[in-house]
Parts: structure tokens; sequence; C-alpha cells
DNA sequence: TGTGACAAATAAGTCCGACTTTTTGTTTCC
DNA sequence: GGAAACAAAAAGTCGGACTTATTTGTCACA
């Protein structure tokens, strides 16, 4: 899933990403490009596109004359995939899956509603389509069949929503909705008012009511919110 | 300020990034390394350095035999502060703009609620700083001094949230406010109510209340819609 | 005619070694 | 003690030789 197998440097990649994000390396520490080389037993060519890949991250910065410094979490690009799943894999996966699902309660309530304005027919067929499937699997533990539907549904909003930034947190979202389902406490069928609550957004998108798809959508992330002890007090 | 200047193959991205992202090679385009480094006259080691870049952010993606093929739009890392730079430099300003401005608007308001949350003393005075700093600029055409507390501001609201998501897109929000005083028509002094409603914010954080912080911001971003004629029917 | 295997062409991938450039730290000299 | 010259270190650049995977085309065989 997470390999990039494409080629020496990938692989690379797969090592020293992870490694980087779950702060093996303190901001500051210093690599040599020649070390890494030879740790890796790839040549140097190979080590500097991984480099040059982890810089534009912001995960590194090369120095003439100082080396490959590792930067503070702070400059990182977070919203790049790659360096979200690294993250995901590694000890800062609770830190960064509560991130993400606090983001997801900003982004789906206004995606729901430009979707609610925006969604083709096809798309508000295939939205009703996901909520029935969640209805089916939603008993009998079958989480499975029940996650696979719950992402597409929310892809399928972000999507519909006619916004490119919010279509491409689909993965984003899917990942967290997978996670809360794999590592997470998990045992019991999901929750029936959950459940309902997809039907109805579904529904409301299709009725073209906005503001009704937003508000049930956020009755929905203030749920997922909830899951991780996310609330006012 | 877009110049990362630093060696050669940064000269290549900045060429070849704008390029690609504003559409002048069409999605499925293919290049090839070699006439690549022929016309920006460096060596393959460079130039391959500038694909694996280009490559991470899925602008491009390199295969044997077939070369580097320009991907679609729904591909790329629209995230990446640089990608974003270069849109915003290009032919897809304006619909960069519009898709910046709709994610602010749902991110802003869910992150001044969590300010008002976390907020540290200092942040809510910085914040109280900046809203004196708008209002004190808000007459008198002085708009680029207006614009830096503005800016300040909501890069202050963003930080505070607490949340790592949010902090990082200070720089975005920072872009989208200075492209509307520069390129957008900004000739006349800001509206009034929308200072007002900075000033309030900022009391609001400052009194923990988050409700209130919420929906004052959200009146911000709907005003930020409205000026894109953005907004329902 | 269609299909399978094999061969050739192609472009990326990899490695290496020499050289350049920039930056930093030290040393020397006033 | 400060400034200027010097030395060292590590990234940056280059070019060429070689490898490997993938595609495409060809040819034989059914």
């Amino acid at each position: 899933m997470s390999t990039r197998g494409r080629g020496l440097h990938g692989h690379v990649l797969d090592t020293l990403g992870p490694a980087i994000t779950a702060g093996e390396y303190p901001p500051g520490s210093v690599l040599r490009t020649d070390e890494l080389a030879q740790h890796f037993e790839v040549s140097r060519s190979v080590m500097r596109e991984a480099v040059r890949v982890l810089e534009s991250m912001h995960l590194v910065e090369s120095r003439r004359r100082v080396g490959v410094t590792v930067q503070p979490k702070s400059a990182w690009n977070v919203y790049d995939p790659q360096v979200i799943r690294w993250r995901l894999a590694g000890a800062d996966r609770p830190h960064q899956l509560r991130s993400l699902t606090v983001l997801r309660s900003a982004i789906e309530p206004v995606a729901a509603g430009l979707a609610a304005r925006h969604a083709t027919a096809e798309q508000c067929a295939e939205l009703t389509e996901c909520a029935l499937g969640m209805v089916a699997n939603s008993r009998g533990h079958q989480l499975e069949a029940y996650l696979v539907h719950d992402m597409a549904f929310h892809r399928v909003i972000l999507t519909a929503s006619g916004n490119e930034m919010f279509a491409r947190l689909g993965d984003v979202v899917a990942e967290v909705l997978a996670g809360r389902t794999h590592h997470e406490v998990m045992f019991e069928d999901p929750d029936p008012a959950a459940v309902t609550l997809h039907v109805q957004v579904a529904e409301a998108v299709r009725a073209r009511d906005a503001t009704r798809a937003e508000q049930l959508t956020r009755e929905i992330t203030v749920g997922a919110l909830q899951e991780l002890d996310i609330l006012a007090p």
C-alpha cells in the first residue's frame, strides 16, 4: 500500500521518510549524503534524488558545507499524502489521527453543503447507493463491508463539492475512517444514529437542501470528534 | 519571493513547475529527461532531481521506456505551497483563488472556535493588537498597512487553534488576502463591518467564547465568498 | 487470420569518478 | 582583538558507461 517500490530512491524514501516523521532524527540533526548513501548501499545519485524529495516536503534542508539538516515539524508539508501516510504508520499516528479528524470536521460539512448544490444526478445516485450499503452492513459485525461504503460515501461528498481542494482530501478521510475501524476501539456495530445521518445527508443532497446537508454532516463529524474525546467542556 | 534559487534544479523547477501547473503541457504529454536537460542546459543528474521533485508533487510520473508523463490536475498535490504559488502566479490564478477562498470559509471559523479554547494570553494580545492595527488603517487608503495586520490576524487565529494542519494554512490565507488587495478590485477602504467583525472575534477569543468566535469568523468568510460571487442563489 | 513467442529498440535507472562552488572555521598578521 | 587570508568539508555539477524494464514490432506457427 505504501510501497512506492519505484526505483531505489523510492526504497530509501520508504525508510528515511517514516524515520524522520517519527522523530527519530530530532530537528536540527545533520545527515551527510555520502554516509546515507553508504548506509542504504545506493549510489550518491540515488541518495541525492531521495534527499531532493524530502527537501521538497520540507522534512529536511540541504545546505552546502553543512549537510542535510532535519527540519522542525512546523516546517513540514503536513498535507502531503506521503507525509500523512508516513505519520499514520509511525509513532505519531494518534496525534495525526486527531489532527485529521479536526480537519474533517471543518471541511466535510461545508463540502456537503456545496455538494447539495453541485452534485450531478449520477453523484446523487452514488451517494444513495453508498448510504444503502452502509445500512445493509450496519449490523452483524460486517465492519469491513460497512467501511468500504462509508469511505465511498465521504469520497463522493468531497468530490461532488466541486472544489478541487476538498476533493483531494478523499484519500485522507478514507485513511482516517479506515484507521478508526482497524486500529481504534471498533468491535461493535456502528452507531445506528450515525448510519441514519448518512442516509439523511444523501437525501438532503438529492433534495438540493444545502443547509440541511451541511447541518447533518456537522452532526456526523461531531460524533467523530467525540469518539476521540475532542469536544467542548 | 518564489525564487528557490537554490541550485540549478531549483531554477529548472521555477520554469517547469509554473509551465505544467498553467496547463502548457496537457495531461498525458510525454517529456524526455534528456531533451529537457538539453533544453535547460543542465546535466542529466540535475534534470533527474527536478523530475523527482515534480513526481513527488504528482505533477508528472516517470516510467521506464515511456518518459515523463504529465499528470491530470486531479492527481496534483494541490496543498503543496509550491504548487499553490505556481498556480497563483499563472493563468490558473482566478480559479485557484476561488478554491482557496472556499477552503478558508470552511477552515477559519472552526479554527477560531478552537483558538477561543486554546489561545495563550500572548496570542490573545497579538490578536487584539492586529485587530487594532486593522482599525487604525481602515481609512484613508492605507491598504498595505491594513493588509499586513489582516494577514497577521488570520495567521494568529490559525496558529492559536492548536491544530498543526490549520496552522500550516497561514501562508495560504495570507496569499489569498494579499491577492485580493493587489489583484482584485480593492480601490476603496475595507468594509467597516468586516473590520468590526475582526475586533469582535478578538474579543470573543479573549473571552473564551468559542461559539461566538466561530460564528463571527463565519461572517467574515461569508463576506470573502460574496466578494467573489460565491454564494447560494 | 490470429496468436504466441521472441527480438530489437528505447528511455529511464544506476553507478562512478572527477571536478567546482560555497560556506564555515581557523589561523595568521597587523 | 579584529580583519583578512587560508584551508577544509560537504553539497553541487558534470559526463559517460552501463543496466534494466517495458513497449513495440516481427516472425513463425497453428
